[in-house]
DNA sequence: TTTTGAGTTGTTCGA
DNA sequence: GTCGAACAACTCAAA
């Protein structure tokens, strides 16, 4: 049996490679588990429901899938097709690790053998070290021993004609809530698309153009990466690194991974502060940060460049880059909210929401995370609108109430002349002013270090 | 064990 | 308008 989990593809399959060589018939699973798919929304759960229909076309419909707890479901599925063993790809998550002991321990008792595989990442999670043996808690340090580490080949699709789905009825799905409308495209021939679009155009000004959310500049394949539908081994093999834009695009890999192992050698930096004093960090929970919240939420913010990316997050299930550092920044340092509200909403809307890449960077920007981050990396919403969207294009193509303001005075519509037609009560007032807001936020961090200092 | 150099992504202020 | 300095102190990783 291969039990699939986030690894929902064909190509490059060590997984499955494995179980078909080592085996007369496999039977591919997928279990919808309720327990994970909690914190998913609906772009993220039809992605990965789109993921499994066309992985179920590639393995010519026999995929059985089924709902409920794993730790009963597979070794359920194993007995009535009488596996002797069940292929994964490694989970070192916090969740998947646990989930992964029960299941395991379950088909011990049946006598089923439990085969892991290696996980969605280019280098084993948990496997690169520093000198002194610890974890590592600085980036560039980890990426040096990334790139020289030695990654396995990559593979490609192996013969399907061993697949069974073991006489099983295979279609009790769950009922998935429709995407929101600007999805991106699930499965692995979309992935396989983009990446060839991104390879033959953006990728060769990636430094340049990787900042910038109003042009097409970035990779968009965090959703794909997130479910498997591509391995990075199969993106890496395709950069060549004497190009520095391609060495860029690998760096964003490298942090992709490195936050993985964070997360496995610090499974607990998922809920809480990575630094454990930030703990006591003062975070606003009374009244308005309710409504703060909110309309942080629903991009009405006054502040033009985070009200389109919340936005965009609810049209597209996905956000820039760049627009997520500087909306949670907004979160964090102007809100003044914990940090854990944004990275949750994050979670439930974004269709490549992955704990590890998400959480420790909200915490990377809240300040309580690995990069031994400047307090004063506060972003303002006006600079970074004006050096990231400079037209205002990206902001005109999501806040249609300034549709109609350009270029000079769309980072800033408060200061635009009273006088201008048509473009007055639609788009909110700011809704705090963010000089007085930074200050608030440098003073609370005095404070946490004179906490500590005590 | 001690020392040393360095740490993704920023902003403001004053010359 | 441009540019460089200042903005804390600490801890990590390796020599």
């Amino acid at each position: 049996m291969l039990w699939l989990r986030r690894d929902l593809r064909v190509a490059d399959h060590p997984a499955l490679a494995r179980a078909l060589a080592s085996s007369g018939a496999v039977v591919p699973l997928f279990v919808w588990d309720e327990e994970l798919l909690r914190p998913a929304g609906a772009a993220r759960l039809s992605f990965l429901a789109g993921c499994l229909r066309e992985l179920n076309g590639s393995l010519d419909g026999r995929l059985v899938v089924r709902c409920g707890d794993p730790a009963k479901v597979v070794p359920q599925v194993a007995d009535s097709v009488a596996a002797t063993a069940v292929h994964v790809s490694a989970d070192h998550g916090p969740y998947g690790r646990a989930r992964d002991r029960r299941v395991e321990e379950a088909l011990r008792r049946a006598g089923v053998a439990w085969r892991p595989s290696a996980s969605p990442y280019a280098v084993e999670p948990g496997t690169l070290v520093t000198g002194a043996g610890s974890a590592f808690q600085v980036f560039t340090p980890f990426s040096k021993a990334w790139r020289s580490a030695t990654r396995g080949p990559v593979l490609g699709v192996p013969p399907l004609a061993l697949l069974s789905d073991g006489g099983l009825a295979s279609d009790l799905w769950p009922d998935i809530p429709a995407g929101p409308p600007g999805m991106p495209a699930p499965g692995e021939s979309a992935a396989h698309a983009r990446l060839e679009l991104f390879l033959s155009g953006a990728v060769n000004n990636y430094d340049r153009h990787r900042d910038r959310p109003d042009l097409d500049g970035c990779s968009r394949l965090s959703p794909y990466l997130r479910f498997g539908c591509l391995h990075p081994r199969q993106v890496l093999e395709r950069l060549d690194l004497s190009r520095p834009d391609h060495r860029r695009f690998e760096t964003e890999l490298c942090w992709r991974e490195f936050y993985a192992h964070v997360l496995a050698d610090r499974p607990d930096s998922a809920r809480r502060p990575y630094r454990p004093e930030w703990e006591a960090f003062e975070v606003d929970r009374d009244p308005p940060a309710d409504e703060h919240f909110r309309a942080w939420c629903e991009g009405r913010t006054g502040y033009p460049i985070v009200d389109a990316g919340m936005r965009q997050l609810l049209h597209e299930g996905w956000m820039h880059n760049r627009v997520r550092m500087i909306t949670a920044s907004f979160l964090v340092k102007d809100l003044h909210l914990d940090w854990r509200l944004g990275a949750r909403w994050f979670m439930r809307h974004l269709a490549d929401g992955d704990l590890a890449s998400n959480q420790l960077n909200w915490q990377w920007v809240a300040g309580s995370g690995t990069d031994a981050a400047p307090y004063f990396r506060i972003f303002n919403p006006v600079t970074q609108g004006k050096r990231f969207d400079p037209e205002g294009s990206y902001i005109r193509a999501w806040v249609p109430e300034l549709a109609g303001v350009g270029p000079d005075e769309i980072h800033e519509p408060w200061r635009r002349a009273v006088t201008l037609p048509g473009m007055g009560p639609d788009y909110p007032l700011p809704l705090v002013e963010h000089p007085v807001e930074r200050e608030e936020s440098l003073a609370r961090y005095g404070r946490l270090l004179a906490r500590r200092g005590r």
